[in-house]
DNA sequence: AGTTAATGGTAAACATAGTTTACTGAGGAC
DNA sequence: GTCCTCAGTAAACTATGTTTACCATTAACT
């Protein structure tokens, strides 16, 4: 099977695994972030996504985002006090260590987390429906088996 | 099969498609990026791989790799512009329409390119031995069909 | 030809996002 | 107590990206 991008005709053997994983990763990134603000979840925008993101953040320090997210705590920061201006999240300190602040979602916030979820279900309906519910399943699972491993870490 | 992630186990079916693609994406591009300044690349960071990527610029006008990229000519032609700074890459007058640009490597970008595809490559191989051939090049095979699919455009 | 409109690329102003460096305050080791 | 580490923050700086505006070439139309 082939398809053809400027005039090029190219095979699968020609795809890589990076570009094969970038492009519908980016689609759907796009996607949610399209389908959240056409919701009335506005403001948000693709950095956002670092923080609304699985795991949810929700009780979960700022550090401990930076680090999921693969940025500094200060740049963490700045997205996290982006949110709160918003209305999405807010920050508190942390019950149990002085020097420690925990985010939550506002109840804007888990709607905005609750919708994108929403999103991505109608997403891999549509791509159940594309590739045949044990090709979907068999996909995830490939996947699954790929994020346990250490290739990720 | 579970894992743990913060003490909260997590099963196969809560993972969703966007995360189980997101994470080994982004994995992957981080990895280029460190084995291509750890070969003597210097200065490449993660906004040239929105050049540096499949296809290859080589050739191309700067309009159409924003267009590929998703950004504007303007934040596109920033970038070429650093990378023909850092020596990557030049900008010179398409031979048949006078307005035009092409894009072309020079031999470091060239260098650059191969380097990044012989990682990418190195990773292939890695994921190979991880989920064994078959379920490899089934992975691979289910990728192709939802990028050639209307789903991701 | 001459005028007008569309296209590829560029420049400048502005806003956003990220890193590095440096600081504050709490917790723990001793 | 003092010293050291750790979580978070702040400020300066860099870069990245968008919007707005412009130039040059090409195409379209009369």
């Amino acid at each position: 099977m082939t398809f053809s991008h400027e005039n090029q005709p190219v095979k699968t053997r020609d795809m890589l695994i990076g570009a094969l994983l970038r492009v519908p990763a980016h689609a759907i990134q796009r996607r949610i972030i399209e389908e959240l603000n056409a919701a009335g979840f506005k403001g948000l925008s693709m950095p956002h996504m670092a923080v609304l993101r699985f795991p949810s953040p929700d009780g979960a320090r700022p550090g401990v985002l930076a680090e999921r997210a693969g940025v500094s705590k200060q740049a963490m920061n700045r997205l996290l006090g982006s949110l709160e201006d918003l209305g999405y999240l807010v920050r508190s300190d942390a019950p149990d260590e002085g020097r420690a602040r925990v985010v939550h979602f506002t109840k804007r916030g888990r709607a905005a987390y609750a919708k994108a979820l929403e999103v991505l279900r109608n997403i891999e309906v549509e791509w159940r429906d594309e590739l045949g519910p044990e090709d979907f399943a068999k996909l995830k699972e490939l996947l699954f088996r790929v994020w346990e491993s250490p290739l990720v870490r």
